[in-house]
DNA sequence: CGGTATCCGGAGCGATACTG
DNA sequence: CAGTATCGCTCCGGATACCG
């Protein structure tokens, strides 16, 4: 039926401008370093090869659930490699690759502006949150 | 008292993890501009000032509220600045500050790091979801 | 040691209706 | 035109227990 409500187009809307972010790279890579534990990851293996249980303590409250899956997902995109040593016990170790190390280099850039601008950004906070004459 | 079992002395660590990554300006910003709203609607403000109505068509799909909410936390942070004018009907302008250009810069820097290892990433999944000899 | 499987609660998003 | 108020629902993330 030709009765397309205007909530329907625009849920329509919706959907194909959602599958439009997604396929977008930049999003996906917002996506990426968004994520809380990504950038503990990346950050802590900057600094060299660490084994699982290195990283669970180094990240100090991370659950095993979530460290697998931000690790997966990060071997997944190249960004650091798995490697498994077969003793016993089993040995796994994880290293940046080149692609992650580039990363962290962007991350590094984040960290810069975010330290540089720390102090504009709070004072205009302060500026917004208490700028009525308040008492 | 001694009688803290394990269980809890886990979640007291992990609590003042997130106090400290609560604190830490890079996380903070990391939380800023992995906002999917945030992105897009700094991206559009790049381009010159835009009014409210303009940007919910142009970023096509947010909802009033996730908009307004944006806005306002981006205004708060001085990422952009809020102006009324009070004509019948009301006008209001958006328009990014030197903050937020300076903000914009860096997402650039990110789309560039995104456009140019799309590829690589790509193959990387390619490499991991189908390296075994499917078929 | 290095994980997987499962359940659960709650923060937050989206849709809608309404207002100055 | 430029929002605010409300509500349902999803999905993410944490805790826990167990396997190779």
């Amino acid at each position: 039926m030709a009765t397309m409500t205007a909530a329907q187009r625009r849920e329509q809307a919706r959907t194909e401008y959602d599958a439009f972010l997604r396929a977008c790279p930049t999003n996906q890579l917002l996506d990426r370093i968004s994520d809380k534990w990504v950038s503990l990851v990346v950050a802590a293996l900057a600094a060299g090869p660490m084994r699982y249980s290195d990283l669970s303590r180094k990240i100090a409250g991370v659950s095993p659930k979530m460290l697998t899956q931000t690790l997966r997902s990060l071997e997944r995109d190249g960004i650091l490699s798995r490697t498994v040593t077969p003793s016993v016990p089993v040995r796994v170790d994880y290293e940046l690759t080149p692609l992650g190390r580039s990363l962290s280099l962007l991350l590094t850039a984040v960290k810069d502006w975010a330290e540089t601008h720390f102090d504009e950004v709070h004072r205009a906070r302060r500026r917004y949150d208490g700028d009525d004459g308040q008492k």
